[in-house]
DNA sequence: TTGAAAGCGCTAACAC
DNA sequence: GTGTTAGCGCTTTCAA
């Protein structure tokens, strides 16, 4: 048996013919719009339901210039961190007409150049997007379209229109900073080697910065290449440790990797946090019952998506400033000694 | 410094008069369709790119009767499965011109139907959603759309149009088998209570279907609510082993609780598989880093996402039957005894 | 409270 | 290779 499909669909026409009702009438009953008479309010559910109409929003849109869409560009989904900012933006989004439409960049500038390009021809009511650093091209574009644009998870660096988020050099400052309280001194980092991810960047920036700045530069780093995982992280900090076995602490630019050398250490029978400290970056909840919780900095990332799009709503004004600056908070957890 | 956003977006028309070609030709030029001379195509993309205009779809879409959108409907984005489906969509669409746009039900037949209702009113090319089980206005908008539409993930049950997925049922069975066989006679399950989550009851239907046959009926059962996580493993593989401490072995409902199981059992120094075997379900990726691998079945979810995708964009014919089964692969891991 | 007319910005179809 | 015309399905505006 073959369902014959429809060759075209309904239209409002249709739902009129049927309900006897004038289009314009049943365009208002479908949209809840001005005085409708109870009588052809039902008269034209009936109809529309029993038809199965589904309101054609290309038409709407190009009728009434307006399209309750808000797009949202973020680098990746498999990042465990980008949900989480999606799932901020979507609650704050649900009791407003508005809805993300999502576009992933894989953290290659051309791409969302042109993912940019493709969310701004559907004229969405405003666009969140990741980071500060942008083509000239879509920073063009972004100012062209005349509609809100928030750019998020970065505050290092002037905004388009406005920005949320943490600043990352602070983050990385920081954890620095709590690493040398608890007397650490042999320091190493291990992230990936990103052109592209400057947030990443920024916090090394400022986690070199206030090491160096207490004398005790760091002594190490290893880089990678490709997506995070444990299986990279044991095997990263295995060839660290070969290599620099003095080393008494490593920093990870995120927690998964960092999670992942923390169980290879474990395996090792290393002391930790004596003998060697760890930490991470995000505060994902993902790891939370491993054994021992790996200290980190937590990114703020569903607040962070809640407040662009309270912006994007206009549930909250745009600030004076164009920036909105959340506190990135440290998360002690079990792999750093306490200060000293 | 407030930037002056323009009031209005640009037009064919804009383009049209900057290079002094006709919007018909400026629309071959920017669409790539037709033969336009060098000298012509030359001069409108250059006034298009200094005007920095960007197409309007909206007026577009309604004008072509066409728009190069597919619907993606998944239960969550939280899951870590579906960032995988979405990636196998994504990949097979790159070299289209077909573009995913992704809509979240979280599990609510209610909310599945709303963004269906949502997506659908932007008339996409075709509609890629999990599962085979939807309300009866979803399944008529659905039917009504005259659109490929293509359920994934699960092949058990009739399809509306076409599906593509593996047999959770056989899944289920498949497993109970790999343990029966290896031994294992005392058996339990951890799993999400949640009457939505419809291949998981599948799966656990096949599993004690096989088990009841071979005459060692499941002796335990733990639910929970809510998101999976290692935390929750932890808890409840703790709480069903003190009350039934006999249990040999522990099948749960996904890797990642699965996993909690895992490191919960290890830090009890119970043998492992010796004492106790373990199995989850999906074969994520993202616990290869783990000590030891849970043992798993491979869902095939970048395959199942690209199947669904070359459909979609008439890569591959829709198949006769309207079904594409995919095997469930058993993923030995180290949690579960050779078999005797 | 309801209806009629005009037009949103683009593309299909056809003419030149 | 390029231009003209009509119209996609809705909503805005104005009139009744």
């Amino acid at each position: 048996m073959t369902a014959s499909l429809p060759r075209r669909s309904l239209t409002l026409r249709d739902v009129s013919m049927a309900s006897g009702v004038s289009e314009m009438t049943v365009s208002r009953v479908l949209r809840n719009r001005g005085d409708v008479s109870p009588a052809t309010r039902e008269k034209v559910l009936t109809a529309a339901r029993s038809l199965g109409y589904v309101p054609n929003r290309i038409a709407g849109g190009l009728a009434s210039q307006r399209v309750n869409l808000v797009a949202v560009v973020i680098p990746s989904l498999s990042n465990l961190v980008f949900p989480d900012v999606l799932g901020g933006i979507s609650a704050e989004l649900d009791d407003t007409a508005l809805q993300p439409v999502v576009g992933v960049t894989h953290y290659g500038p051309a791409r969302e150049e042109a993912v940019l390009y493709d969310m701004l021809s559907w004229r969405p009511s405003g666009v969140i997007l990741a980071g500060l650093e942008h083509s000239p091209a879509s920073r063009s574009m972004l100012k062209a379209a005349g509609i809100p644009v928030v750019e998020i998870m970065d505050i290092d660096g002037p905004p388009i229109d406005v920005t949320v988020g943490i600043s990352h050099e602070r983050a990385g400052a920081e954890m620095a900073a709590h690493i040398l309280a608890a007397g650490y001194r042999r320091i190493g980092f291990i992230g990936t080697h990103m052109p592209e991810d400057h947030r990443a960047r920024k916090r090394l920036a400022g986690f070199e910065r206030v090491l160096a700045e207490a004398g005790h530069p760091l002594v190490a780093r290893e880089y990678y290449q490709g997506g995070s995982s444990l299986g990279k992280g044991r095997e990263l900090t295995g060839r660290i440790l070969s290599r620099q076995p003095e080393l008494d602490f490593l920093y990870y630019s995120n927690d998964l990797i960092g999670a992942g050398g923390l169980i290879w250490a474990r395996e090792q029978g290393i002391d930790i946090p004596g003998r060697l400290g760890l930490a991470g970056f995000n505060g994902v909840d993902l790891l939370d019952g491993l054994p021992i919780r790996l200290a980190t900095t937590d990114a703020r990332r569903v607040e962070i998506g809640r407040r662009a799009a309270r912006i994007v709503a206009g549930k909250e004004p745009r600030p004076e400033s164009g920036v909105i600056a959340l506190a990135p908070t440290f998360l002690p957890g079990d792999t750093i000694r306490a200060p000293r």
